[in-house]
RNA sequence: GCGUCGGUGGCAGAGUGGUCAAAUGCACGUGGCUGUAAACCACGCGACUCCGGUCUUCGCAGGUUCGAAUCCUGCCCGACGCA
């Protein structure tokens, strides 16, 4: 059973309100969805995560696949039992690790750049430490050297047997300094493997499939036809998004023109709490991203008003709220001076709150958005 | 009182005649982080600087030497042992 109403279009821009519907539950869209990696949104247990305001999660085949394996999951009674986590569930298949273990790692950037750079991605070439091939992807455990193989048929395979709602077709996920050339070559081999995912998909979970292309508008146009002509249940768009805001609402919003309008979108990777509208309005219903917890775990704290570093000694005497504005359980309990003491002495629990707070504010700031769709602010 | 070992930058701790403003770790500061390789990474951390350097540092005071954190002498302090 899987399902997606759009209940409100807006007239401002490409933002829609609308509910998915999963065996596990709705998510009101547009929404943040929590990355839980390894079963688990770091430093939180998943009533916590729930109590934060969360309405899906996302997890890593790759990660979990290594670690326990998608067999001990299974006997477990499946990933939702195994990390209780009763609402719905997606897994990223992989395809991210292509990128973040590979070129990612060997030229030590992120999907997003930030500036041109003088290093380019020549086709023909490979990351360092795996190997991309025809069918699917070598790679060498991070954890211990092991060799693993990944391709689509691989990655469903894995996705089938942890049982979250929603999968993901596997992909590559190409490196910001890939060459048109590279690029070219890449988007085939995504095209080919998301066919090949169709093909070994055999349950009734919802598989989304994946636009890429980079900042290529004429890729990106043709992989949101191609992939959206094929019969997926949803998309996913990944990759890099440009340099600014405006560019990945420009780039988003040209993408999802060409998508079927009654399949929701899910943005991978993308969702600060700036970027919310911008990816609303350009019509993505879903978006992942590590930020609030991953940064909430070097200090930095997300607020109505920006955000800040709750390690700066200046908080030690400030017995303020993280956020004066916001509801949560944090905000309603303990100060900026004791985080800021948790935060320094390194103690967990400092990571702890901050993260629960970070994720209640991308939460609520997502319930603003929607309200702003139904508002006709958007 | 005698003997032994030792006193190095915020802390711990290398160095034991030039390549030492002094390794390394921690602490501290600044910056970065957008489908988690990430409680991580980068840079800075004596003072001044026209960024080439200049000046003051290795318990204190003298001395040896072209040159001392490093060798010698005295003093002060600490640990341990013996009285």
């Amino acid at each position: 059973m899987f399902e997606f109403k759009i209940l409100k279009r807006s007239k401002k821009s490409r933002a829609r309100l609308g509910v998915i519907t999963t065996p596990h539950g709705e998510i009101e869209t547009p929404s943040f969805i929590p990355v839980a990696t390894r079963g688990t949104v770091r430093t939180l247990e998943s009533f916590e995560v729930e109590d934060a305001g969360a309405q899906a999660l996302i997890c890593n085949t790759y990660h979990l696949h290594l670690a326990p394996g998608e067999k001990v999951v299974k006997r477990a009674g499946g990933l939702h039992e195994f990390m209780q986590w009763r609402r719905p569930l997606m897994t990223d298949s992989g395809g991210f690790q292509v990128f973040s273990l590979g070129f990612g790692r060997d030229h030590g950037v992120g999907k997003i750049l930030r500036e041109e750079s003088e290093k380019h991605i020549r086709e023909g070439t490979q990351p360092t430490n795996i190997k991309i091939t025809a069918d699917g992807v070598r790679f060498r455990s991070h954890i211990d050297g092991t060799e693993l193989f990944l391709g689509p048929k691989e990655s469903i395979r894995i996705q089938e047997t942890l049982g979250a709602d929603i999968i993901f077709a596997f992909d590559e996920c190409p490196s910001p300094l890939a060459d048109e050339k590279y690029m070219r070559r890449s988007l085939d081999l995504t095209h080919r493997w998301a066919d090949m995912c169709i093909k070994a998909h055999k349950t009734k979970q919802a598989l989304y499939g994946i636009i890429q292309g980079g900042s290529f508008k004429q890729f990106r146009a043709e992989s949101a036809k191609i992939i959206g002509a094929m019969p997926f249940q949803g998309f996913g768009i990944g990759g890099e998004f440009g340099y600014d805001k405006r560019s990945l609402r420009k780039m988003l919003g040209d993408v999802h023109d060409l998508l079927p309008e009654d399949k929701p979108r899910h943005v991978l990777g993308v969702g600060h709490p700036d970027d919310f509208p911008y990816i609303a309005s350009a019509g993505g219903d879903t978006f992942d991203c590590i930020a609030p917890t991953h940064y909430a775990r070097r200090g930095v704290v997300f607020t109505s008003k920006g955000r800040f570093d709750i390690r700066n000694r200046r908080y030690l005497t400030d017995q303020k709220p993280l956020d004066s504005r916001c509801l949560c359980d944090i905000c309603a309990t303990y100060s900026r001076a004791y985080i800021c003491h948790l935060m320094r002495a390194h103690e967990m629990t400092g990571m702890k709150l901050a993260s629960y707070h970070n994720l209640h504010f991308f939460n609520a700031e997502a319930q603003r958005l929607r309200t702003r769709i139904k508002n006709n602010e958007i």
